[in-house]
DNA sequence: GACATATTCAATGGTTTTCTTGAATAAAAC
DNA sequence: GTTTTATTCAAGAAAACCATTGAATATGTC
């Protein structure tokens, strides 16, 4: 039987949607994409490429049906098709986390010294907000907040906070967050909150992994 | 800030884990793997490439750190890292079931026509074997079943179904099961059992999916 | 209709992947 | 110590991938 061909066949499609990840630059950008759709420009620049190359990424993603697109006017925004997009990124992840060699080396490249900072798990921010006696600040940007943060979360941008530190009140304890493990934001927060004399904490992970987690968000 | 490059190298190495998966010879190995270790020739036959070419594919899964190997005499074993690795593999899968286009046609084509066989889900199946009424059936190799198994199952390998009907009690009530949702022994074994008058469906899925849902399994 | 903006397209060249083939190793059997 | 068996290594060619560049397209504004 040509069996063995349909079988080949079969497998390599189901290997499309690692195909689709299997690049660090698209792998940015579905990171990007798990906070909320965006537009081609604001991707480039998210990612440090060219809008020509995001571009050519962004419709390898389209094709193989891991985002979707609209247009406004001219601009044209993409997002992720399903929340299983966003779980195979993070189940991705996970693997990497895992059995990737050299990866903590290079995480602590990129994040730098996270020895100093305090950090907070899921459960832990869940028991605390239950108790009340926490301030949960998103220091991601505007839009990103809007579609969705973790309920009762502040918003204040982390290229804001600086300037609206007035905005926090005053003993308050601090738990900050942004998109990720891997997202630089949280771990700004909490430095410049400390230098200031506020506690604070980041959340160990994002906002993406609260949401899977079925944990309570609201959104606008 | 040469902030990017560290960053690029991060996601280089997190999109790691995709790249090793974003081959249909390496998902059909992994999906093998699934159900235990293997030697490289077994690996080579079940996936229908030299052994050369099984090797190599093996080695850049190894260089990954998804799978491991360990030696025994004249032969090579290799196997999954962890559990990660196989959860990494259905989500891919579940992602482009939903997504990929032109799967579904795919599947027909190298499954065939599946609308005249019973189907029954984990849940149904676990409900029934809580009432005793229901014969399960592992039709894969011997090996896989040793490996592990659903609980209460009772072993009888695709080929030798043939040989070894009176192994069935007379009046069962069979639900059989294989690798997976694209694996052929079960729907094989749905149709010889059918034909012979004995009342036989298939699980939708298979051992590692009920392994993973943490249902009743046993080994040896 | 001319112009500006956001995005895509097409061509190029360098790199990586994949399969094939035949030779090289390493452990076990004789 | 030669032979057998299982696996890996090495070299080569075709195909796919990726960043770059400059041109083309589509929408909205003047």
């Amino acid at each position: 039987m040509a069996d063995h061909i349909a079988k080949a066949a079969l497998y390599d499609a189901l290997a499309e949607s690692a195909k689709a990840l299997a690049n660090g630059r698209r792998a940015e950008l579905v990171d990007v994409l798990a906070q909320g759709e965006r537009s081609v420009e604001e991707l480039a620049d998210e990612i440090d490429q060219t809008v020509a190359n995001t571009s050519q990424h962004l419709q390898r993603l389209l094709r193989s049906g891991l985002v979707e697109s609209r247009r406004e006017g001219t601009r044209i925004y993409y997002s992720l098709s399903s929340a299983v997009v966003g779980d195979l990124w993070r189940t991705m992840r996970r693997a990497a986390q895992e059995h990737v060699a050299g990866l903590e080396q290079l995480a602590a490249d990129y994040l730098g010294d996270r020895s100093k900072l305090r950090t907070i798990t899921r459960d832990d921010l869940r028991a605390r907000l239950r108790d009340g006696d926490v301030v949960v600040l998103d220091v991601r940007p505007e839009a990103e907040y809007a579609a969705g943060h973790i309920r009762g979360a502040i918003s204040i941008p982390i290229h804001d906070l600086k300037l609206r530190l007035g905005d926090i009140p005053d003993g308050a304890d601090v738990v900050a967050y942004c998109r990720g493990p891997y997202c630089v934001y949280a771990d700004e927060a909490v430095r410049v909150l400390s230098k200031k004399g506020v506690t604070a904490a980041r959340l160990e992970d994002g906002f993406p992994e609260w949401a899977e987690a079925r944990l309570p968000v609201a959104s606008h």
